[in-house]
DNA sequence: CTAGGGTTAG
C-alpha cells in the first residue's frame, strides 16, 4: 500500500507528521472494503454466508466500529442474535476500541454486560480493552472494580491502571501499584516508567522521583532515551535543576527535546541566562535544531528583554525558513512585545503562515501592552465572526483587561456571556480579570458575583476585589475583606498591600494605613517597596499633613522617587500649600522632566497665588521641553455610543440643547463663580467637560430615566464640577457616577461617596 | 519526552 504522500508543504514538526500518518494509514485500510459489507440485508438473507460461522456479521462489525458507528452496530447485534451468530473476541475488541475513541461510556458499559453473558472466561487481554475502556472513557469506578474482579492480570493490565492513575494525580495509588508489580517478579515497561514520571510534577514529590530513577538505573534503563529525558524533565518539574544537569550531561547524544526541556527549566526559575548559555553551548557542539528550542530561547531572550540577542536569534530562524512556522512565529511575537518593538511585533505576526489561536492570543495581547484597546476588542470582533475556533481563555483575559481600561462595560458583558456560553473564562486569570473589568466599570455587584462565584479565590482575586473597593472609595470595605482574606488563610502580597493602602488613601485612614504599612513585614513577612512607602506619602499629603509626609520621606529607608514627590506636590496644590509644593515641583522635574504634573500643578499654585511671571516661567519650561499639558475630556456613553466632550465643546449636534440645559442650573453657577479668581476660567467652568457630559446624560434620558449618569473623565475631578454634581444629583435626584483618572465619585441626594476627599 | 499566549497597583 502506499502511503505518506500527504502533505506535500513543507512541515517540520515531527509531531504533525507521525499523526498525519497514523490517520493515512487508518483511512486507508477502511475505504478500502467491499461496499457488500455495510450491506445489512445481503448479509442477513444470504443463507451461505450465515454457515461460515459468522464471519460477515463479524467483519462488518469491525468495519463499523471502525468508522465509528456504533449505534448501527448495535442494531445489528439484534439481527445477529436472530441468526444465532456470536461475536468474536476480537470484534469485541474493535467495538471497546470504538467505544473509546468516541469516549461513550454508555455504549461501553453496555457492550461489557454483553461481553461477561457471552463468555465466561474472557482472555486478560480482552479485559485489558474493557479495562482501557474505561479508563479513557473517564470511569475510574468501572475501571476499579473490573481491576479487582479480574481473575488474571499481566503487566499491560497494571500499565494501564498506573498510567491512570499517574493521569489523574492519584500518585500514591500509582506508585502502590508500581511497587507490586516489582513484588510480583514482572518487569515495569519503559512505558510504565515514563507515564510514571510523567506523574511527578511539583518539588513535593522529588523523593518518589528518585527512587523511580534509582529502579530505572538497576532495570538497565538508563540508555533508553525516552526515560532518560523523562527523568530529567521531572527533575525539572520538581524543581531540582541540579539533577536535570547531572542527568544531561551524562547523557550519552544530546538530543534537542532534552535540551528544552532543561532550558524550560531555567527560563520557569527565572534563570534565563542559564537557558541561553546552554543554548550557546548546542550551537557550538552542531546539535540539530527544531522549533521547540527555539521557542524556548526566544522566551528567554523575552523574559529578558535582551533584544539584540533575539534579533540575532530571529536571523538564524529567519535562515532556516522556520518564521513562517506557528510554532516559532508565535513566540517570536510575544519576544518583540516583551521588548516594545511593536512594529517588529506585528511583522513577525504576518510572517506567521498559519496562525493559530496561541498567535492570536499572543497578538491580541500584545495590543493591549501597546494600549491599543480598541485595536484588540477590534480584532477580537472580527475572529468571533469569522473564526471563533480560534478565540481561547487567554484571548477572553486580555479582552476583559481592554474593556476594563476602556471602561466599557456594554461590550465586556456581552464578552463575558460570550465566553460563558463557550466555557473560555480561564480560571483565576479570566475571572480576576473580569472583576477587575467590573470594578473599573463600576459596577461593583457585578465584580461582587464573580468573586462570590469563585470556588477558591486566589490571592490575586482578592486583590481585584480589594482594589476595586478602593477605587471606589468604600474603605471600610475594602478593609474589611482584607480581614476576611487573611482569617480564611491566604497569604498578601505586595499588590495587596498597594490596594490596601489605596483604600486608605482615598478614605483619609491615616493611622490605619501607617498601621498596615508597619505590619507588612512586621505580620506578613512582605517586605515593603518603595512603591508602598508612596502610597504612605500620598496619605500624609492628600490628609494635608505636609510636614509628616516631608519627615516620613526624610526617614524612609529609600530615596524618594518620582512618584514620592509627585504624591506630595499634588498634596500642595489640594491644601494651597506654595512653599512646599515649589520644592517638590522642582524634585519632581528633576527626577522626571517629562511629568507635566511638574509644570502644571506649580503653574496652579503660582497663579492662585497671583505670581504671574513665575507661572509664566512654568509654561515656559513646559514648552521648550515640548511637553503638552493633557487636554481635559469627558465621555458618556449612551445606547452604546460614546459622546466625548472637551472644554468648552461646541462640536455635539446637540449642543444647543446641551448648553440650554446647563443654563437651568445657573443660580447654582453664580455663587459658583465667585469663588474663582481668573476671568478666563471663569468662563471655562461654565462648559467645562464633565458638565458638558453631565448635561447630555440629563436631556438623553432614555429608557430607564432614572438609572445614573455615568461619566468618566481623563484626569482627575475638578473640585467645581463635583460641587456642581453634587447640586445637581440634589436637585433633579438623578444619581451620578463620575470616574477620574483615579476613582469613582457616586453623586446621591447631594452626597458623594468620596465625602469630599480625594 | 520537548513550546509559544492571559490575572492584581498608582
Amino acid at each position: 500500500m502506499t502511503i505518506i504522500t500527504i502533505q506535500s508543504s513543507y512541515s517540520p514538526s515531527r509531531i504533525q507528521v507521525i499523526k498525519n500518518t497514523n490517520s493515512v494509514i487508518k483511512h486507508a485500510n477502511f475505504d478500502q472494503f467491499p461496499s457488500w459489507v455495510s450491506l445489512k440485508t445481503t448479509t442477513t438473507s444470504s443463507v451461505k454466508l450465515e454457515h461460515k460461522q459468522g464471519q460477515v456479521e463479524n467483519l462488518h462489525l469491525v468495519s463499523l466500529s471502525k468508522h465509528g458507528k456504533l449505534n448501527e452496530a448495535f442494531e445489528f447485534f439484534q439481527e445477529m442474535d436472530k441468526a444465532g451468530v456470536s461475536i468474536s473476541p476480537y470484534t469485541y475488541q474493535c467495538l471497546f476500541e470504538a467505544c473509546r475513541e468516541l469516549k461513550s461510556l454508555s455504549h461501553g458499559r453496555v457492550l461489557h454486560d454483553r461481553m461477561r453473558m457471552a463468555f465466561e472466561n474472557p482472555s486478560v487481554t480482552l479485559q485489558n480493552c474493557v479495562l482501557l475502556m474505561y479508563c479513557e472513557c473517564g470511569s475510574l469506578v468501572d475501571a476499579d472494580k473490573l481491576f479487582d474482579e479480574m481473575p488474571e492480570l499481566n503487566a499491560v493490565s497494571r500499565v494501564t491502571m498506573i498510567s491512570v492513575y499517574a493521569g489523574k494525580g492519584l500518585l500514591g495509588k500509582a506508585v502502590g501499584l508500581f511497587s507490586r508489580m516489582l513484588e510480583s517478579g514482572d518487569k515495569p515497561t519503559s512505558s510504565v516508567y515514563t507515564t510514571l514520571l510523567k506523574s511527578l510534577v511539583n518539588p513535593s514529590v522529588l523523593g518518589i522521583g528518585r527512587q523511580i530513577h534509582g529502579h530505572v538505573i538497576r532495570a538497565g534503563l538508563c540508555n533508553n532515551a525516552s526515560i532518560e529525558t523523562g527523568i530529567l524533565n521531572m527533575y525539572v518539574k520538581c524543581g531540582w535543576l541540579k539533577g536535570a544537569k547531572l542527568v544531561f550531561d551524562q547523557m550519552a547524544v544530546k538530543k534537542p527535546v532534552a535540551s528544552t526541556g532543561l532550558m524550560v527549566g531555567y527560563t520557569q526559575a527565572g534563570r534565563a541566562r542559564d537557558a541561553l548559555k546552554l543554548f550557546v553551548d548546542l550551537l557550538t557542539e552542531g546539535v540539530e535544531w527544531d522549533s521547540f528550542v527555539f521557542s524556548v530561547v526566544l522566551k528567554a531572550c523575552a523574559s529578558l528583554e535582551a533584544l539584540n540577542l533575539g534579533e540575532q536569534i530571529h536571523a538564524c530562524v529567519a535562515k532556516l525558513g522556520l518564521e513562517s512556522e506557528v510554532s516559532v512565529g508565535t513566540p517570536l511575537v510575544d519576544f518583540y512585545i516583551k521588548c516594545s518593538s511593536f512594529e517588529s511585533a506585528c511583522r513577525a505576526f504576518q510572517n506567521i503562515s498559519e496562525p493559530n489561536d496561541v498567535s492570536w492570543s499572543a497578538i491580541i495581547s500584545g495590543y493591549c501592552q501597546m494600549s491599543q484597546f480598541e485595536e484588540a476588542i477590534k480584532t477580537f470582533k472580527s475572529l468571533r465572526s469569522k473564526n471563533a475556533a480560534v478565540l481561547n481563555s487567554f484571548t477572553y483575559t486580555s479582552i476583559f483587561q481592554a474593556c476594563s481600561v476602556l471602561a466599557d462595560c456594554n461590550i465586556g458583558s456581552q464578552v463575558h456571556a460570550d465566553a460563558i456560553k463557550r466555557s473560555l473564562i480561564g480560571s483565576q486569570y479570566g475571572e480576576s480579570a473580569l472583576i477587575t473589568m467590573y470594578s473599573k466599570c463600576g459596577c461593583l455587584d457585578d465584580a461582587n458575583e464573580v468573586f462570590e462565584s469563585m470556588d477558591n479565590p486566589d490571592i490575586v482575586a482578592w486583590t481585584s476585589f480589594i482594589s476595586g473597593h478602593a477605587y471606589y472609595g468604600n474603605a471600610s470595605e475594602a478593609l474589611r475583606l482584607f480581614e476576611n482574606m487573611v482569617s480564611c488563610g491566604m497569604k498578601p502580597n505586595s499588590v495587596t498591600f498597594i490596594a490596601v493602602l489605596t483604600a486608605c488613601s482615598h478614605a483619609g485612614l491615616v493611622t490605619q494605613g501607617k498601621h498596615y504599612l508597619d505590619m507588612m513585614l512586621q505580620n506578613y513577612n512582605v517586605a515593603p517597596t518603595i512603591d508602598h512607602y508612596d502610597c504612605m506619602i500620598d496619605i500624609y499629603s492628600r490628609a494635608g499633613l505636609l510636614d509628616e509626609a516631608l519627615e516620613f520621606m526624610k526617614n524612609m529607608p529609600f530615596q524618594p522617587d518620582a512618584m514620592s514627590w509627585k504624591c506630595f506636590l499634588s498634596g500642595c496644590w489640594t491644601h494651597k500649600n506654595l512653599e512646599l509644593g515649589e520644592i517638590a515641583g522642582e524634585e519632581l522635574r528633576k527626577l522626571d522632566p517629562a511629568d507635566t504634573a511638574g509644570y502644571v500643578l506649580p503653574f496652579n499654585l503660582y497663579t492662585r497665588a497671583g505670581k504671574w511671571e513665575e507661572a509664566a516661567e512654568m509654561m515656559k519650561l513646559m514648552n521648550e521641553r515640548m511637553l503638552k499639558k493633557e487636554l481635559s475630556c469627558s465621555w458618556i456613553r449612551e445606547k452604546g455610543k460614546i459622546h466625548r466632550f472637551i472644554v468648552g465643546d461646541k462640536h455635539h449636534p446637540q449642543t444647543q440643547e446641551i448648553y440650554e440645559k446647563l443654563k437651568e442650573f445657573d443660580d447654582f453657577m453664580e455663587g459658583d463663580v465667585f469663588q474663582c479668581s481668573m476671568t478666563e476660567r471663569r468662563e471655562q467652568l461654565l462648559d467645562h467637560s464633565e458638565r458638558l457630559a453631565i448635561a447630555f446624560g440629563l436631556i438623553s434620558a432614555t429608557g430607564n430615566a432614572r438609572a445614573p449618569i455615568k461619566v468618566f473623565k481623563n484626569l482627575r475631578a475638578c473640585p467645581d464640577c463635583h460641587e456642581f454634581a453634587k447640586h445637581v444629583s440634589l436637585v433633579t435626584e438623578r444619581e451620578i457616577v463620575i470616574r477620574d483618572s483615579r476613582r469613582f465619585h457616586h453623586f446621591k441626594e447631594g452626597q458623594c461617596s468620596c465625602n469630599d476627599y480625594w
